[in-house]
DNA sequence: GCTTACATGTAATAGGTTACATGATTCT
DNA sequence: AGAATCATGTAACCTATTACATGTAAGC
């Protein structure tokens, strides 16, 4: 999805400045599976609104940087809903920690656990985060969606709370076949 | 991670080609977390190469695109752990079948209980990918990775089919609140 | 008075993806 | 003989991130 058709749903919800769609898209559900800048919002919407997708009218003239609030058109309408009935590209997931824990072995045992214990602590801000943001009752995708993504973290975490004093173990008895010193 | 930081942590396991670091990323466990081209590749690896990071020998002179191996130096063993090293970066999922899914009220029910019908399918592949792969007994780092992968499609893959049947029913209970035509 | 949040936009850069270009070898 | 796989690389393009540039309003 490029970011016009993130804008566009965005604004699906009801009219909305570009700063409102930042600021609506780094807070859940959005947060969890997009991120996008100033820098890619803004001429996004100035195309968007060239093309005829969403209407735009300064909302604050008085103000200096006037506050431009965009609103969806039926040609926007169709374009989003065009769009969404796309077969969905395959997920893109670009994740250090992941590649890093798999080449933990290259590391010193502390500095693996230390990022386990970081994650964890991540995994436990962020399940709370979707947890506290009900989805409306009206709307079965986003329940369904928010069950979802309760599972993700949920499972996730549960995980690697279970499993971090074996790894702990197995790592130190790699690092240590015969008998260094046992503990700092 | 940049590519070049890729290509050290493959070449960490071995000398290889550019065409055989392609290869290994497009298997799991790379294929998990990662994505990368030829044309990221095959620079990334010049750049190594002209950086002293890795050594690089022809391997066929007489074939005509000869075959190039690429080892890691100290220097890009090093560097690999250096980089390894760093806080990871946040993750970042650009999931455009959640996305969908989120705006799922906008379509016709049957074209979104299509799209978690083949994510279904997509994940019991992936599941049955990741446990053929079984992890070398002696990392623990990629045997606790391992563990993780096959919770995580499990899980997802769990709840998509515990739910898939309650959301087809309130689709259809939101989209037909009189009674509109009950089977096509 | 200072800091944070609001508010928009441009320009430079870095990075990755896609398409192109070429050719050998192996399998069917 | 033809297709698929092996094999490397360049160039164009597209996109996103970052830094820059500006200014207001509200809260501390």
């Amino acid at each position: 999805m490029d970011t016009k058709t993130l804008c566009l749903a965005v604004l699906s919800r009801g009219p909305a400045s570009g700063y409102e769609i930042k600021k609506t898209l780094e807070q859940p559900p959005y947060c969890l599976f997009q991120d996008t800048g100033f820098g890619s919002i803004y001429p996004a919407l100035q195309r968007l609104n060239e093309d005829g997708a969403v209407a735009t009218t300064d909302c604050t003239p008085t103000r200096r940087p006037a506050k431009r609030i965009h609103a969806l058109t039926d040609e926007g309408r169709s374009r989003l809903l065009e769009a969404l009935s796309q077969a969905p590209s395959p997920d893109r997931l670009r994740s250090d920690f992941l590649f890093t824990l798999l080449h933990g072995d290259l590391l010193p045992p502390d500095l693996v656990l230390e990022m386990i214990d970081a994650r964890i602590a991540e995994l436990e801000a962020k399940l709370s985060q979707v947890e506290a943001c009900e989805p409306r009752a009206d709307s079965p995708c986003a329940v369904f969606l928010h069950g979802l993504g309760r599972t993700h973290y949920g499972g996730c975490l549960d995980y690697l709370r279970r499993n971090r004093s074996k790894l702990a173990r197995d790592l130190n008895a790699a690092s240590a076949p015969s008998s260094k010193r046992a503990a700092e």
